[in-house]
DNA sequence: GTCTATAGCCTGATAGAC
DNA sequence: GTCTATCAGGCTATAGAC
């Protein structure tokens, strides 16, 4: 039983480590190490650094799902509910400005190693883009819902990397406040009820 | 004199397996064999790697700056010469979308690896920043030029980044449409000649 | 200037004791 | 299940012949 523990232990840490330092960049030893085991245990668990890959993919893509179950769940209308979405810019917005988003700068680094594993990665942006797409569907767009999703995610992308790239806290504040206004004017009015 | 050359062959060739295979994951075997040099010659020009990371950015720097130069000199109206940098996401599409953006993802990578040459990287950012910043300032815009530069920079690697982890090259055209639709929604309206 | 040879380290991965 | 010991191969970087 204290298999499936080392092994949950293994996979967010390395999780945590390719999203920090990136995925070439961590060593099985720097996983070791911050758990507190031995790099010979890793291999009871994994039989290559691949096999670990697809695992942190796995609880991403785990993780985003009960993300985007929540925020429907919390949120009343479809407006709000992309607003929770924008406002994950915010509140990252810490470790975002030092490692990126984690999704996007794992697509680049796997897309630049040629890595099998990018089709996999990709399915994290699919999760958001068909829920996005499906708000601004129940918001009376179903006809560029898809297009409206993909610019969302575009900006939060490239908020993302230009923080990085500057370190600079203000941009991201500023972009999200815009990328409110944007969702605001997308919206249709809403229609005074008939009493 | 031979020196030279050689040295202009490696800095080349780093660049373009930089941007192609990423920082760490290229060697100095890899840059060797595809210039016809020994591991050994390297040496001889550079002592360690990060000298030649700083000669590569120099590199993209200077090719950068000969770029917004000649942009400033072809074209007539900053509108004009803003849809050259709008433009370049349509012209480098092939690459950008096995690649996505050269600076972003240099930033990326360097912002993860903690390393010092984070900030050189991040003055390409600044020179197309400066630039934009100066064609939106002669637009009339001077009140916001500076955010409207950061609005389009980040635009550009929201575009790159996402159309390399989806491979989707149908997105490019979409958004690079939207751009050019926002960028003219930027302009106030040009009066009419007085005759 | 360019080469070959090699040092020294770190990597992912394996074997086998406990 | 976890450990130690170890392997083969790759890496940056150096030394010295030509």
């Amino acid at each position: 039983m204290a298999a499936a523990l080392t092994r949950r232990q293994i996979v967010e840490t390395a999780d945590r480590l390719f999203y920090e330092n990136g995925f070439g960049a961590t060593a099985f030893a720097d996983i070791a190490a911050s758990i507190g085991i031995s790099r010979g245990n890793f291999y009871y668990h994994f039989r290559t650094k691949d096999e670990i890959l697809d695992a942190v993919i796995g609880l991403r893509l785990q993780k985003t799902e009960a993300l985007l179950a929540d925020w429907e769940k919390q949120a009343e209308t479809p407006r709000d509910r992309i607003r929770r979405f924008v406002h994950i810019l915010v509140a990252n917005r810490a470790k975002i400005m030092l490692y990126g988003c984690p999704v996007g700068t794992l697509c680049s680094e796997l897309a630049k190693l040629d890595h099998l594993a990018l089709g996999r990665a990709g399915e994290l942006f699919a999760l958001f883009r068909s829920w996005l797409s499906r708000q601004f569907d129940a918001l009376g767009r179903s006809a560029d819902a898809d297009a409206l999703a993909m610019h969302l995610l575009m900006r939060s992308q490239g908020v993302a990397t230009l923080a990085a790239a500057l370190r600079d806290e203000g941009f991201i504040e500023r972009e999200v406040q815009a990328m409110n206004l944007w969702l605001d004017a997308q919206c249709p009015a809403i229609p005074p009820p008939t009493i």
